[in-house]
DNA sequence: CGGTTTTGACCTGCGC
DNA sequence: GCGCAGGTCAAAACCG
């Protein structure tokens, strides 16, 4: 599924049409030849990044493979380990699967990803029964790799945060740290940071409610526009000029898994299930991938800064 | 000096 | 009712 949002969004970004000021008069012999010769090269750029598009198409298919092989062996151990454990606490064994109720996810460049979702409903009651004492409050979660040895638990959203209270839990030895909005008030949002107990270098920011006042950032442009009342983590568009751009996947369309997964298949990419902790895994596959990254940022930027290119935008 | 962080105490909800 | 765990408070310390 993310593989094929992910397909899609480079497909989006790397598919390569004429700049609108390539269009211009042949009458000068000179300058029609340059205008060929400039033909000439956005032509064989645009093989080469659709190459290399078809190359981390092909990467992220393997990788997808792989994935889903492994997943389907730490769903049979870990059925058996619950069968083993029958005395896990009902509370215990929610907060685990906490993450598969999210229904949306967000992956950006710098290997940060935000999974949201409105807890209006009633199948979060048991699990938290705290944050759903505000009915509709927006319950989202973020993602940020960093140093496991940073024993900071900063996480930078663009929000501005003030920590009172810190707390170690029983299910993770790394300390949790809680905070509120600080840059308003009244806002009611807070969120708690804490490391991954499984992977000592991924930052879990889980976000409570919505903020009632604009994005810090936005106070500085105000003609930056609304991101539809995405809450707490930076709402990054995909613009290309965005600081970090964003794949969302939103899983609260119903349609969603199939348009992904027609998607995936009208590109040749195997879909490999609609599980949102899937998801999550493949993108922090993703974002582990340092040849991912590689492939993706040299995509990207060869796009951005040849000069040429950049001139007719 | 004001804002932030630290940290122990306290509060609250839940399971037994 | 009790104990446990998560969440919050608030005073002291810290920092720019």
């Amino acid at each position: 599924m993310v593989s094929a949002l992910v397909d899609a969004s480079l497909s989006l970004d790397l598919n390569i049409t004429a700049p609108a000021g390539l269009k211009c008069d042949f009458t000068d012999p000179a300058r029609e030849l340059s205008e060929k010769d400039e033909a000439v090269v956005l032509e064989s750029e645009l093989n080469r990044v659709s190459e290399e598009n078809q190359k981390l198409t092909q990467m992220l298919s393997v990788m997808c493979e792989n994935y889903w092989a492994l997943q389907c062996q730490v769903r049979d151990m870990s059925s058996k380990a619950l069968e083993k454990e029958p005395a896990l606490s009902r509370k215990r064994k929610e907060e685990s699967l906490n993450l598969d109720d999210c229904s949306k996810l967000e992956v950006n460049r710098n290997g940060v990803y935000h999974i949201s979702h409105v807890d209006s409903s009633s199948s979060e009651e048991s699990a938290c029964k705290k944050q759903c004492k505000f009915p509709g409050s927006k319950i989202s979660k973020l993602y940020v790799r960093t140093d496991p040895s940073d024993s900071t638990l900063l996480v930078k959203d663009g929000y501005q945060w003030r920590k009172y209270g810190q707390k170690v839990t029983r299910d993770n030895p790394c300390p949790r740290a809680y905070f509120k909005c600080s840059f308003a008030p009244s806002c009611p949002v807070k969120k708690k940071v804490q490391r991954s107990a499984d992977d000592r270098s991924l930052l879990v920011a889980t976000y409570d409610g919505e903020h009632n006042h604009p994005h810090p950032s936005q106070t500085n442009m105000p003609n930056s526009s609304s991101h539809g009342g995405t809450s707490s983590p930076v709402p990054y568009s995909l613009s290309l000029s965005s600081a970090s751009p964003t794949v969302t996947l939103d899983l609260t369309r119903p349609r969603f898994v199939q348009e992904a997964t027609d998607m995936s298949s009208r590109q040749g990419i195997n879909s490999t299930g609609s599980h949102p902790f899937l998801v999550e895994q493949m993108a922090t596959s993703l974002v582990k991938d340092p040849k991912f990254t590689t492939a993706l940022v040299a995509a990207i930027s060869g796009r951005i800064l040849k000069p040429s290119l950049a001139g007719k935008w």
